[in-house]
DNA sequence: CTAATAGTTGACTAAATCACTCGGGTATGG
DNA sequence: CCATACCCGAGTGATTTAGTCAACTATTAG
């Protein structure tokens, strides 16, 4: 599997809609403002959201993105894998190829970790992480926040560089 | 956490020394011979696993390495820290302030996989490993494949460039 | 003694990827 | 028509990955 934070924002940008469903649509300038991403950079995972039917847009003004399907349907998993693709850890991708064209020594443990996170995170739907009290805590925190109107590209950006992958 | 090609050579290579118990020590360039891995990249490693107590070195002509614990005592979890460091799956590496100074969205989700992740990998040792049916299979093919002394520098390496952390 | 073996160390590199930014589009409601 | 908001592609610097290279040092067989 891929996990990187492009990944990690996905997810969390997602939450944050699923959370504000209440309203027809969300635009990405709230998101952003929420989360602290870059609106410019949320442009570039929505865009794939949706190319993956995860969610919807309508343009214009009072426009904005809302789940293409209800919360419950919509599973962890499948947003890493709309941003990232594959959800694989094994060296050879599946092909069991990886030592000369053989299966490699260890291949059957990766594919067996695969599995079982591909399980876990397809196991977690919006809906339960909206329910989570860990969740809603965080939720609350952010709406006493004023939410300070964020113009385009000056939002500020934590430079950790950190990954998570389990190709 | 983090998991590359680096960490899946170690632990193939860890797992090729637990085979190869019955000599009193292995050789890396025998590794490298029958896992397709280069000398030097393994030389790296294997100086990590030292470090961290995994592995111990005997000198000279004859020399090589062996395991320093039994291999029941070994998990793949181990391995995999040795060469990565963390093993964690969040973005802010459990520091809960990836969103200005506090926990974000999804800080529990991250959380949890990772733990999942680490348990797994934790409760599979070499010795689990070596009993594996799947991984007998693939060592008697390579025990019946002549044992081409190979060169320093000499060994062939695919170029695929693929990951798979969960930092 | 000496040569061959094998581990030890550190610096160095090309290529890939990550995490964005920038600059312009296009639809739409008021 | 104009402000809003989504849409899209190209580009960039920093970082990491997956190695290589060169020069040791320890040990032992002969
Ligand atoms: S053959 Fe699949 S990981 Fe090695
Ligand atoms: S605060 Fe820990 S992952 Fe965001």
């Amino acid at each position: 599997m891929k996990l990187t934070t492009k990944g990690r924002y996905a997810v969390t940008a997602m939450l944050d809609l699923a959370v504000h469903q209440h309203h027809d649509t969300v635009a990405l300038a709230d998101i952003a403002a929420r989360q602290g991403i870059s609106l410019s950079y949320l442009e570039q995972l929505f865009a794939k959201l949706r190319r993956r039917g995860l969610v919807a847009s309508v343009r214009g003004p009072g426009g904005g993105y809302s789940l293409a399907l209800p919360a419950a349907q919509i599973s962890v998993a499948q947003i890493v894998m709309a941003i990232n693709e594959n959800i694989d850890a094994t060296r050879c991708g599946g092909e069991k190829n990886c030592h000369g064209e053989e299966r490699c020594l260890t291949h059957q443990l990766w594919s067996e970790l695969s599995r079982r996170i591909y399980e876990f995170l397809d196991g977690i739907t919006l809906a339960t992480l909206v329910t989570e009290p860990e969740v809603q805590e965080v939720v609350l925190r952010q709406a006493k926040r004023p939410k300070l109107g964020v113009p385009r590209n000056e939002i500020a950006h934590g430079s950790s560089y950190e990954k998570a992958d389990l190709s």
